[in-house]
DNA sequence: TTTGACCTCTTTTCATCGTCAAGATTGGTA
DNA sequence: TACCAATCTTGACGATGAAAAGAGGTCAAA
């Protein structure tokens, strides 16, 4: 933490300040408001001194992106992790985690699920969700243990598309538009619990 | 069709023009690459000349989202009344006529359900999902013409939710990676019928 | 037919943006 | 201590969105 004037020349940690101030100039501003500059201007250095941390505006997002999904995986697997029962309800939990980061970063959520997140991967061969796959096959085979795979995996289609869905179509706005924030839970919920039904049946 | 040389100084149909342009841009060079003067340039025009049609760019994008809510609605409408039989297949045809539009226009899909396209739709007030909720929410009706008003908003909630998930994964490249167009439609539809499978079963 | 108001388009200008090159400053190391 | 590499600043370039001012074309009223 550096007091404005608390640094000379150098800032000290400009790369960690860089990814603070973009995280936030996102949320503010939106993806086609983050400029570069202005992320200069938060952390008080000057236009192009970024450009000693990232070779590019895309390489800030990319980072942004890759944090995010290291986030999105962190908190999905702590809300499965406090469910000790059914594996059905740790697959309510995944959910829950999913949907708690996504509420929490709606615009950096968005851009890690965009076509841009992909064009700018695509640079550097990441795929940062890679991670949320996982950690929800390994559920998905626990309440699924004697399927066939193939059950398995349109199970994990089934079970990411729903969780995914209604988050993204909140954040939109089109799902429970003057919603209070406290119903939209229950709705959110009452899908997850949906979503977990269905996976659970398609075993026999 | 005008050809190139055939106009004087005034275009004739401009605003068409740009709109044509436009969309196309934007499917080529994602959200982030359009360029209203980009757009002008392919429509043989000054880079100004946009101006005197739209307001702003943003103006350009939110008629690009208008007219892509009317087209989706019209998809899902027409697989959806090709279907004779059971209301819930119906329902699968809805989701099948969203996903066509969806990987059809994928880039202006995007933009129709992210947040630069609410920030661009409140200036103009406009919320053009309306039609695709309506829609929706009809044949859901149908499904469970005898359940109450919360059940059949949860069912709502939920088709909608897998149908756009399952899509928005597709399309970003998170399911499906390496599948061809064939096994990806079988997915999906895996997807949908489970879906409406759901949907007929909270109706007890 | 003439005229004049109005639309459409172009040209010019301005502030801002991403990126690059060159120079200033600093901290560590030999 | 003297150098060197990393860090930051300044200044420049081309591109962009937007606004202003002027040129070209259309069309209806006189």
């Amino acid at each position: 933490m550096t007091t404005p004037k608390a640094r000379g020349y150098h800032h000290g940690d400009l790369r960690e300040a860089l990814v603070v101030s973009g995280r936030k100039l996102l949320e503010d501003k939106g993806i086609r408001g983050f400029t570069l500059r202005e992320c200069a201007r938060r952390a008080e250095v000057s236009h192009a001194a970024p450009a000693h941390h990232f070779a590019s505006m895309d390489d800030l997002l990319a980072e942004l992106v890759r944090r995010g999904f290291a986030e999105l995986t962190a908190s999905m697997k702590a809300e499965a992790d406090r469910i000790e029962g059914e594996p059905a309800a740790r697959l309510v939990g995944l959910g829950v985690g999913y949907m708690a980061f996504a509420a929490a970063n709606p615009a950096l959520f968005q851009l890690m699920f965009s076509r841009e997140a992909n064009r700018i991967e695509s640079k550097h061969g990441d795929a940062g969700a890679d991670g949320v796959r996982r950690l929800q096959a390994a559920v998905v085979d626990e309440v699924l243990a004697h399927a066939s795979g193939e059950v398995r995996q349109r199970a994990a289609d089934f079970a990411w598309a729903t969780m995914h869905g209604f988050i993204t179509l909140v954040l939109e706005g089109e799902i429970g538009g003057r919603d209070s924030s406290r119903a939209l839970k229950t709705r959110g919920l009452a899908a997850l619990a949906a979503m977990a039904e269905t996976v659970v049946r398609s075993a026999r």
